[in-house]
DNA sequence: CTCCTTAATAGTAATTGTTCCTAATAAATA
DNA sequence: TATTTATTAGGAACAATTACTATTAAGGAG
């Protein structure tokens, strides 16, 4: 069995994600970290982002734009993308539980979902 | 004010999709419409894919796998992603009218949503 | 129908996000 | 403390997409 080993590479890249709380890519965490670890590399970076993610610690919560945002909130809930400033905003509210449904009806394991809505931010809409 | 041309190279990328009806990549539709037009060029397939979604014609479902699919179907459906075959199914499905109500409450223009999940399918999964 | 403007094209180069590769390093266990 | 091997740095490779440029052709005006 491997063993997961921690490395302060791996903990600045997850410290990152969660001090940005902006759903950085893997570039803006890079430029984040960079500047506290000067050796790091970008490898780095993208391996512990998309491991971190199978691991559950952190969320892929999809590619916008070009590149893949990672949340720290591996909870529950929605995303708004602006098509005008690019940010990514979280929005927190319910959905029934479709997705339950979803599963014994289809057949289907799911083992994950991504529900985002792009448009205009208050701020860009005026 | 400019003036949106009718091209056989534009036509045969809208009519690829809905005849692949399979989700197609950039690439996919290139595959398939170079067949019938062999001069077509890739950059020709991506700009139309791209102004066929702007212009409604066609959905941009979001990029899965490192490429992004369009959809033919621009009426409300999610979509389920098999990790292992990479397949995407159409889910039809009614969600209730949460959209609406985040529409008022958030003062987000909401202009699209995507709703997709991933995992396994009922074929790969056993 | 013919001419004219310019949107769209083919072909290719460039860019960007991401993964792969290899020797060197450093966690974790014995 | 020594050993094993997961992880790293750095750069090359790769794949998806966009940018660039000369050429072509759609479609409106005359």
């Amino acid at each position: 069995m491997t063993v997961k080993r921690n490395t302060i590479q791996r903990q600045l890249v997850l410290d990152a994600v969660c001090e940005l709380a902006s759903h950085p890519t893997a570039e803006q965490v890079y430029e984040y970290v960079v500047d506290k670890h000067p050796s790091i590399s970008k490898a780095t970076v993208y391996r512990n982002l998309s491991m971190l993610s199978e691991y559950g610690e952190l969320l892929n919560i999809g590619s916008f734009h070009g590149s893949i945002h990672y949340d720290h909130n591996c909870s529950y809930h929605c995303h708004f993308i602006c098509e005008n400033c690019k940010q990514v905003f979280d929005i927190s509210t319910q959905l029934p539980n479709v997705f339950d449904d979803l599963r014994e009806m289809h057949g289907f394991e799911i083992k994950g979902h991504s529900l985002s809505f792009n448009g205009l931010c208050p701020n860009c809409s005026t």
